[in-house]
DNA sequence: TCATAATCTAAACACTGCTTAGACTGGAGA
DNA sequence: TCTCCAGTCTAAGCAGTGTTTAGATTATGA
């Protein structure tokens, strides 16, 4: 049952706890879900006694929230490497690549992911670090279609925004795939599909009118 | 403490224990968040005994389960109302309505609308109705953008679906107040823009070219 | 009427988050 | 080197949780 064998430690104190009971924590949500979430038993995979972790979160939602931020952090730096440089006039293409980029990141770091976004878990409102996070990977976005020339950029930016997420919790949740074989598809196709029409409907909106696909083409 | 009173009962029998807990549950969470959410709580409010709820849910998971069912149905029977009827062409409009019926149903049905799409919490594998139930709402989607005429309707579906649940998401979420009070927005108006903004976009895809605002119009 | 099934209570188990008191120890100052 | 102290950890305990079991109560239908 235990995900990492919490081997005893030698020495009293244990020297990097906070880390490790992150990491314990991430690896516990990937491997069993986030239903099997306890303080006690992330303790226990650290090989360290229930009362341990209070030194250095000070309780549970102090645990997740901290994943939650370094979660928004990894997310930041991902969708920054895939958006051009600023300044530079932006297309469907790189809103595909972004929104791509996030679907991405929540299949890389599924336990991050699950936990940025169920906030009665982190609490942002007590942890304003989770929110600033937050805040910095959404402004990636709303830069990018800033630089679009759309007409209503707010209104895009939180389209956008919904459907990346949308997208990243079908996948996790198992939809994604189902769906898939429903309609006799790979999953990760459809995925590039829906992306790639993304992209095309956001240059329909710029009006570069870029090849978007003679309608009525039924897909086998 | 109590939202409900949980006034005592004069006969032993309740009558229609069942019903009240999902009833009881959803005010619950609705009046304060499904982390507030137990079994013990939820037999409290409904003034019976811990032990009563296991005589008409095999375990917890069930019970919210029941709740994410009956929320897909009132789903599907909303989204029915938005579409128009089968065999109609179906265009851009109809697209709009139906994710903002969508929207509209997250926020009026909150307490359901967070179990839906929480599985960890009613373990839809355990619960195949919960599954069909979705699969229905899902499928008025899929029947629309079928009607669309749109090259990939699958890869269409797939991306709505996600978009109107991303939008309920942030807006339960109160992310979508947050960042109207930094746009200096409505946050009704921003969502009634995202979402007609979604049907231009499908009507570009389309080919109908509905006049979708020239570009490079910055919205103030 | 009366046995039976359905419904509910009471008590108990192992688990949880969290607090408190105390044991240990690494490191700075003498 | 010794000492002391702040930081780290353990042990024990409280209240709350999900769930099970045994038994009390009541509705139902033959």
């Amino acid at each position: 049952m235990e995900v990492n064998g919490s081997r005893k430690r030698e020495t009293y104190h244990h020297g990097a706890l906070r880390e490790e009971l992150v990491q314990a924590c991430v690896r516990l949500i990937e491997a069993e879900g986030i239903a099997a979430v306890s303080l006690r038993r992330v303790a226990r995979e650290a090989g360290v006694s229930p009362g341990a972790p209070y030194h250095h979160f000070a309780d549970r939602a102090a645990l997740l929230s901290a994943i939650s931020a370094r979660g928004f952090e990894l997310l930041t730096q991902d969708l920054l490497s895939a958006v051009g440089p600023p300044g530079t006039t932006s297309g469907g293409d790189e809103v595909s690549r972004t929104v791509a980029a996030y679907v991405a990141f929540a299949r890389r770091q599924p336990g991050h992911f699950q936990v940025m976004f169920r906030p009665e878990l982190s609490e942002p409102e007590k942890h304003p670090a989770v929110q600033e996070a937050g805040d910095a990977a959404l402004q990636v976005l709303t830069d990018l279609v800033g630089r679009l020339g759309v007409a209503d950029p707010h209104a895009l930016g939180l389209t956008l925004w919904a459907t990346g997420h949308g997208l990243a919790a079908l996948a996790l949740d198992g939809l994604l795939t189902q769906k898939a074989e429903t309609w006799d598809t790979d999953p990760d196709e459809l995925l590039a599909r829906a992306v790639g029409q993304i992209g095309r409907s956001v240059d329909a909106l710029t009006g570069h009118t870029a090849e978007s696909g003679r309608a009525t083409d039924p897909v086998g």
